[in-house]
DNA sequence: AATAATTTTTAGATTAGTCTAAAAATAAAT
DNA sequence: ATTTATTTTTAGACTAATCTAAAAATTATT
């Protein structure tokens, strides 16, 4: 059985390993945790003996696969969480993190299960992120950046990379939404900005808001 | 802010306090909370110190205002979340509790709010329960055990005293659910059982059954 | 009222998770 | 290839929550 922290590190473990090829270091852990990098020492040394991941001094950690595992099911829960919140209490999708942080942690594959048919079996959570079944298995998605697109290429806006509430209310400003159609009508390769057409009104979205939402080309 | 350990202590003495007139003792406590009496003394220690509750050496204790309230919340939020976990997710009576032990500590008023609205503002848990409001009032129940019911007495069925698993399923192979009307046909004076009338079908319930379901008279 | 039994508290130890400060190892820069 | 800078680990300490065993207080019993 994990604790609470223990669940924290490898949620936050499995998050880096998506992007990094080798071990993650512990700076970087301590990074993401907020916690100091002797305390992450310590933690990973209980997590080696748990065999939740391979540790060798000084060459970072790699989850294994019961890890993995682990971690694919708190991640499983976090996002059924957030489409409950979403979809059923009213919640909007930029104040949903810190409540399905803390729901993630609740122990009861039955009430998961339960929730999961309630909610309809939803293959992404309310930022696009798809959710991992029940073996913790994540079906890969097919999704480029905003940025990455050309002139004239039509997608559906399927998630963001940045899910910050900043961002998020960015969005509804200027509705955007999941699932929504959207046209590239140009781009501007000075500052790297995009001109699109989305619900028959064409605007124009920096670079940096290019490069934090995930298209998936129709 | 409480801890989780505090929080349990709390509700664990507001069930107390129900009862009992007098300051509730260590050994009750520990008893309840399946731990020791000396790491008792030191959690009320710190609870008094939070103005959780008053404490004399040796006197046992008593909740604070404050303590109720936060007690109340608690219980408030432990009855919500069975509500939700039968109504909405099709558990049976007999298995939340367990589920809901966990998500009484989830922290966030506004979940609660919206959770409360979703389900439709309930009055009762599915144990039959009052389900304290927001202030932390709990509205007083006029009930009475079926023991307590005289030859001819027609009730509806509010709650139950002992809500274990083992009571709950016997309930339900009799058939015997909240909200359904009661008649006392006739009373056993010698082992205390009762012969009861629920939806056409008579039938003899023990004494001790008698003294763990709550009824309200018509 | 004195003694016995029980309850409660204290003292000291333990575990999980964290921290600071110093030491050791690795990586970067000259 | 040394030296410097950075990262990581170790050593020792702290807090929260618990425990055991012994001491102190209260309650019950003769």
């Amino acid at each position: 059985m994990l604790t609470l922290s223990e669940e924290n590190y490898i949620k936050e473990i499995y998050h880096l390993d998506v992007v990094a090829d080798k071990g993650i270091s512990t700076n970087a852990i301590a990074n993401k945790l907020q916690t100091k990098a002797s305390s992450v020492t310590d933690m990973i040394k209980k997590l080696a003996d748990k065999k939740v991941l391979i540790y060798k001094k000084y060459q970072g950690v790699t989850l294994t696969d019961f890890g993995k595992k682990a971690a694919a099911n708190i991640v499983r829960k976090h996002r059924l969480w957030e489409v409950f919140l979403v979809d059923k209490l009213q919640f909007s999708w930029d104040e949903v993190h810190d409540v399905a942080e803390q729901l993630e942690h609740i122990k009861s594959p039955k009430l998961i299960d339960k929730l999961d048919a309630f909610l309809g079996f939803p293959k992404r959570d309310p930022h696009g992120d798809i959710i991992p079944d029940k073996k913790g298995n994540v079906q890969a998605q097919e999704q480029l950046l905003l940025s990455a697109l050309i002139k004239d290429d039509i997608g559906i806006c399927v998630g963001v990379k940045d899910s910050s509430a900043a961002f998020l209310q960015y969005l509804d400003k200027q509705k955007i939404a999941l699932g929504q159609e959207i046209k590239v009508i140009d781009k501007e390769p000075f500052d790297g900005s995009v001109i699109i057409k989305t619900q028959n009104k064409q605007f124009s979205v920096s670079q940096k808001i290019a490069t934090n939402l995930y298209i998936q080309k129709i």
